[in-house]
DNA sequence: TATTGTTATACTCTATAACTATA
DNA sequence: TATAGTTATAGAGTATAACAATA
């Protein structure tokens, strides 16, 4: 009874849909999959990270990782590089076509976002970012506790 | 610059991967995939619907969707009965079986997530939803114009 | 002529698990 | 022993386009 949040399960849910079918068009114009936008999306505006940190990121597991990131790599958007303080693990990063890449598929996202957002105020906005903050919070409270990660190296 | 929905935007992005990850445990779980529980979600609660309809739903193209349902009908999880009115149309419902699947897997995730929400005030949900409900009113418009359909036949 | 759903193709993603190499 | 990434496998989803039947 009391089941207050599943109207705002099944709203955040329509959002979800709704804001994917948005940026569907652009990405699949790009010629890139959900996957490979995912990950460029992840990498833009880093300095890049461990297959293990973007597998996390992404919800992408390390199987599969492997095989998206080798078709990025063969379109030159990404490069790999070992890491010399852990031999085992992998940096990966955009190169700088993948970085024009990210710099011209998600603005067009962006820009039609920004004219959905036209008459939204200074007001709303921080109405919105505070609300979703919030939940964001209890969303990530409510995942299995990640192992904290050793940064011992970086 | 003045890119205020930019932040908005990521914070959508990680509620959104946030909830699908915790979803995605018990969807695993219940031995559907990610597009076969979408079907049953969205058939859930409803008297059914039309290919056509559930494609538009679930963002499922009808090439894909002709795929996605036949597994699920082998399941028998769902059943297809010719549209009397347009013959050219399939209506799909959830079977018994169907119905409980999605009655067991769904509160699932419900149950989850009603924990996450367990600090939430009636105050902190009516804000929740009313930002949510905007924020999909905006999103639903940037959507490019869905062709009125037309409904002469039930 | 337009629409609903099917079929076919080629590719990509997915889960899973066994494996190599480093730690 | 545990972890980072690879490989292998089988199945599922994806975009796309040509097609049949019906409207």
């Amino acid at each position: 009874m009391g089941e207050r949040y599943l109207k705002s399960i099944r709203l955040l849910a329509e959002c979800m849909q709704g804001y994917e079918r948005l940026s569907g068009e652009y990405v699949r114009r790009s010629g890139l999959t959900h996957a490979q936008f995912d990950i460029i999306a992840t990498l833009g505006n880093t300095p890049g990270m461990s297959y293990k940190e973007l597998g996390d990121k992404t919800l992408i597991t390390k199987g599969t990782l492997t095989g998206v990131i080798e078709r990025l790599e063969q379109k030159g958007l990404v490069e790999r590089q070992r890491n010399d303080c852990d031999k085992r693990s992998f940096f990966v990063r955009l190169t700088p076509e993948g970085e024009r890449t990210f710099c011209t598929v998600f603005p067009e996202v962006i820009a039609h976002s920004g004219k959905m957002f036209a008459a939204y105020t200074d007001d709303d906005f921080a109405r919105l970012e505070k609300t979703l903050s919030e939940l964001k919070t209890v969303i990530m409270a409510g995942q299995t506790e990640p192992a904290p990660s050793r940064r011992d190296c970086d």
